[in-house]
DNA sequence: CCATTAATATATA
DNA sequence: TATATATTAATGG
């Protein structure tokens, strides 16, 4: 049964394209399990395996020297961290955002099996591949535009790739806080509330634990593009 | 824990 | 210098 490869297009850090055939070889790893808040690599710890995620969920930060950090990613099932090749200095928090089921696999039973199955390969480098897109995408948007234009091109976009409609307009069944929207986007999480108030007040859009309702894509769209916000 | 709000400071065009 | 965004701190769900 083939996958379709085409069309993975990340605009959250998670959901990467899921490495499905690596399950049938977990017994050539170490399966461990970690509790909601646990570190899995602790930053400055050198790790050259891959950590793949059979349950739960991980999330990736990168730590600097003036004690800034950035969020980078979310490891969801079946995608993985990746040190395949150890790298030295890399100050990489990864953490369980749930409790979690994990498989460490060590470099080189990896690279073997990678080599013995094509498709396992594919599925490898697809991975690989949907969260370069990601990333890319995020290093344009960080670039081309200001804060809340990165966040409203980002509901914007969310809304055109996965919104249902709906009779108010379009349902965007998405579980996400405006906390992680403030570190997906970089914009500071008190101009996300406000933001959110604005959209809410202006009838364009509203945010619930679960689901983003979008009332007016169509102003969504002129917002974007307008110079000015005022909020 | 997450979200809201106001007051104030800083950054940027 | 005007506007956007960040920061801080207090407060509530």
């Amino acid at each position: 049964m083939e996958r379709v490869i085409s069309n993975h297009y990340c605009i959250l850090p998670g959901h990467f394209y899921p490495v499905l055939k690596l399950r049938a070889y977990t017994q050539l790893g170490v399966i461990r399990n970690y509790c909601k808040g646990d570190s899995v690599v602790l930053p400055g710890e050198v790790v050259n395996k891959v950590i793949f995620v059979l349950a739960g969920k991980l999330g990736v930060s990168f730590l600097n020297e003036d004690g800034r950090q950035k969020f980078m990613f979310y490891v969801d099932p079946f995608t993985f961290a990746d040190r395949l090749f150890a790298i030295e200095e890399c100050f990489v928090h990864v953490v369980a955002e749930e409790d979690s089921t994990v498989c460490f696999f060590e470099n080189e039973p990896l690279l073997r099996v990678l080599q013995e199955d094509r498709e396992l390969l594919i599925e490898f480098i697809t991975c690989y591949a949907s969260k370069c897109t990601y990333f890319m995408r995020e290093a344009k948007e960080l670039v081309l535009y200001r804060p809340s234009a990165r966040v409203l091109r980002l509901l914007y976009e969310l809304c055109r790739a996965q919104g249902k409609e709906c009779p108010q307009g379009y349902v965007i069944d998405q579980r996400i806080t405006q906390k992680a929207i403030s570190e997906i986007t970089g914009v500071h999480f008190v101009t996300i509330s406000r933001l959110f108030r604005y959209l809410k007040e202006e009838n364009i859009l509203q945010k619930q634990a679960n689901k983003i309702i979008v009332y007016d894509l169509p102003r969504l769209r002129a917002l974007i593009e307008e110079e000015e916000l005022r909020f």
